[in-house]
DNA sequence: ATCCATAAAAGTGTCAACACTTTTATAATA
DNA sequence: TATTATAAAAGTGTTGACACTTTTATGGAT
């Protein structure tokens, strides 16, 4: 799986440490679990020097947590930081939204509404990996028209943090709907030069997404932390 | 200045990490600047693994940049970039001041009043720094009443990587006198309940900062990258 | 059988040496 | 003198060895 020395180089630490970022965000790797790294070392055909330096970027990034003469572990989050983690989200989005007023173009318009079809189109067929994908690509868009590159990486980087606490999204074919609803209701206001509509119906999208784990919270595990 | 084995231990590459970070963000190791492996080694009184281990931890927090073969230098922020942090430091804190009107409670409004009267007599005395190290209270007790521990971080974050591109703040008397009376806005719509106001009050702030900051870019080296 | 002390095993932390790359200094040539 | 080839120096990249800590396994005493 790991074919060492693939690329003109571009550093052996930062590819171990993409390496394992995949690793954990692929699952592979659960929260909470220890990183060996003499077994990665051997996986990775190096010796332990490089691995260490891949593992403390990961802890700058935090994305893993080190112990003293324990080692470092995948990072749990906990139900809290979640929920702080999607009041954050919503408000880029919704920033995002706002200024995309100002910078979408009749060549975007085109983009968003390809995507909103091609969605519709998943949520017929009921395709939930295709929808999410799509879904993806929707907020991006979003993301880039806020002419602000950091909002966007912050956005990126909220997203797949919270894909480090819930493995798999399983969404049902009436929250596509509702959702490319109200993906609808955001595209609309942003063409329209609307906004303050844009933000609250960016910010609404997201924290309906923060309910619904809410929802689903109360009657499983409350998880720990 | 470094003695070495202060504590009991916290890990040594953490500690050598958090001890650039000060030599950084107290301006000796300048923007732009190569850090010598060897030579802070002997300065710190390790060998190079765990300054490498700390350096890769600076790395994965952004605050150097890695070019292989050549070493790492201290981050060097564009204009533009320090803008859009501006954007999100004003988007966050506005936040905060919204959420603040939640959870303010009577021995909160004393500690505002307090600050708000030191800061009163700091800007009679002309005394910056004074000024300076009390509306950082100010802030981060308004950040600590956003009950969202993630964005009270995060804007702590922003600050400093805004001191990375400025080193100094020189407030003049009327800036501070200025300031305060943005602060007093915020604080009187947070004791009142006015959401809306307290948050536009704390965007327009941190707005305001920036502003200054861009004007006093127009008249001078427009600084690269 | 349970509990505790002790020893082996596994794992992390640090270091010094060496390989390789880039930069700087030196010297030869035009 | 300017230019370019060459060698030394400085610096980064990687490794294997060893020290120390934590965990697990072992065995004896109650």
């Amino acid at each position: 799986m790991t074919s060492l020395r693939e690329k003109p180089e571009k550093g052996l630490p930062l590819f171990i440490a993409e390496e394992l970022k995949h690793l954990i965000y692929t699952g592979v790797l659960k929260p909470g679990e220890r990183l060996n790294e003499a077994a990665l070392a051997l996986r990775m055909g190096t010796s332990r020097g490089p691995i260490r330096e891949a593992i403390r970027m990961l802890t700058g990034l935090g994305i893993v947590k080190a112990v003293v003469n324990r080692g470092v572990f995948v990072r749990q989050i906990s139900v809290r930081e979640m929920l702080e983690i999607y009041e954050l989200r919503a408000l880029v989005f919704g920033f995002a939204a706002e200024r995309a007023t100002e910078h979408v173009t009749e060549d975007h318009k085109q983009q968003f509404e390809q995507l909103l079809a091609q969605m519709d189109a998943a949520c017929e067929a009921e395709d939930a990996d295709r929808y999410y994908d799509l879904n993806l690509q929707f907020h991006a868009l979003v993301m880039r028209l806020s002419n602000n590159q950091r909002a966007h990486e912050t956005y990126d980087d909220y997203v797949k943090e919270l894909h480090l606490f819930r493995r798999r999204y399983f969404n049902s074919p009436g929250n596509m709907r509702r959702s490319n609803n109200e993906h609808r209701a955001i595209y609309d206001a942003i063409v329209k030069g609307a906004t303050a509509r844009a933000k609250s119906a960016a910010e609404r999208h997201v924290l309906s997404g923060r309910q619904r784990l809410l929802a689903s919270i109360d009657d499983s595990s409350p998880l720990s932390s």
